[in-house]
DNA sequence: GCAAAAGTGTTTGGATTACACCCATGC
DNA sequence: GCATGGGTGTAATCCAAACACTTTTGC
């Protein structure tokens, strides 16, 4: 069988990138909007996004289009779901890939520019119709993030260096739309490798929380030995 | 910021489709591979796939595709990694998205055609070299079937019809590259919903095992319900 | 003292592990 | 009978769930 098409037309497509970035605040998980300046779709919120160049490397360029959206700098992203219906974009036929990275809200300063005129975090579970296919592309990555919450030690990436457990137990209760039992999550834990401050909570009407951090030497030596296994 | 690159240059890249598909034989997984009949990489081994057509979606591009080189057709495919190092492909920037199917290898028939002139299974443990960046899309591939293993009964699309417990505790120490007990194995699966033939093995020189089938039906109810979750 | 949330201990039943043992077939 | 794998039972242990209880803070 031989082809129909000119080799050459199959060089006719466009590919980009969208960042997906989650973080945790008010006890919500929630994503990181743009406010587009241009058509398609000016003035509608989507996910930072944009084409690749010619000659850059998948993950390159998506760490690039996050820094031109928002000023955002050296995040760890991760790929998801590559979404390329042929009627996806109104302009051409564009293919995109969706990656995701978990950051801690309040220790980043997120700036629009280039295109994006706007910018806000908007809780996962209470979303607007978003620019393009996003809505759908959202949908996936959050489940990719889920899988990663079970497996991977992630949600500290997601909570302040400084965190309590309510404050951990709330972020799985959320991403999973459940209620765990304290004791017992608690004691799921406790495998694994937190170090408890001194410091405790303040100006709560009620008993103060212990504050903890994430040890990641310690996590990363545990992972070496090969004795430990995260899973939630 | 504005644009260094006009908006029609974008529009240069290729898009393709690898189908990595699994059997399993001899007690070992295996991958179908074609031999390319055009540069480049005429004469190697690779997984098969070929650039999309313009208006083409992309699972449905991977169908087609798969068509096109090995006659196979209604074969489920599942996305897995996107692969867009912009020197992968020597003849141009081709980005390419892999995606796997789980076949049993005796109920179909694959006939090298269209640029594929010739075709073998392989087992994913004794590969070697790939056309292009093969290996590493094959490797990230399998990483994906180990984790579908894990958490769905995609072990049945790999085993005939009816097998033994043993092939399946065979298929899973193969994977994981791991040794089962016995006993404990079998205890593992009884919840899951299998029907046991009256039919035995033949002609082994040894006590005959009983032979079973997976129960798609029972399962789909199960899952329904909300009872049961598969994990292994 | 009271409300509110932090934090801990105990019991129970089900799953996981290790290991020993019996069974059916071909030769 | 014996070699070869098929197939099962048991006890020890670990783990998860359910739930009750104690502690510390602000007001």
């Amino acid at each position: 069988m031989s082809y129909k098409i000119k080799f050459e037309q199959f060089f006719s497509y466009s590919f980009s990138l969208d960042a997906v970035i989650f973080g945790y605040k008010e006890g919500k998980i929630q994503v990181l909007l743009i406010k587009r300046a241009m058509d398609p779709f000016k003035g509608s919120w989507a996910i930072p996004g944009d084409l690749i160049y010619p000659k850059e490397d998948l993950s390159v360029a998506a760490s690039r289009i996050l820094y031109d959206l928002t000023q955002l700098e050296n995040i760890q992203l991760l790929q998801a779901q590559t979404f390329g219906s042929p009627y996806r974009h109104p302009q051409g036929r564009v293919i995109t890939c969706a990656y995701l990275a978990l950051v801690n809200i309040d220790q980043l300063n997120a700036v629009p520019s280039s295109w994006a005129v706007e910018l806000k975090w908007q809780s996962v579970r209470e979303l607007q119709a978003l620019a393009f296919d996003h809505n759908m592309i959202l949908k996936s990555t959050f489940d990719v993030l889920k899988q990663k919450l079970k497996s991977a030690p992630v949600c500290f990436d997601l909570l302040p260096d400084k965190f309590t457990l309510n404050d951990l137990q709330s972020l799985y209760e959320y991403a999973f739309d459940t209620v765990l039992d304290k004791a017992n999550f608690r004691k799921k834990i406790k495998s694994l490798p937190l170090i408890k401050h001194n410091e405790k909570q303040r100006n709560v009407s009620h008993r103060p929380a212990a504050l903890y951090s994430f040890d990641r030497l310690k996590y990363q030596e545990l992972i070496k030995e090969g004795i430990y296994r995260f899973k939630m």
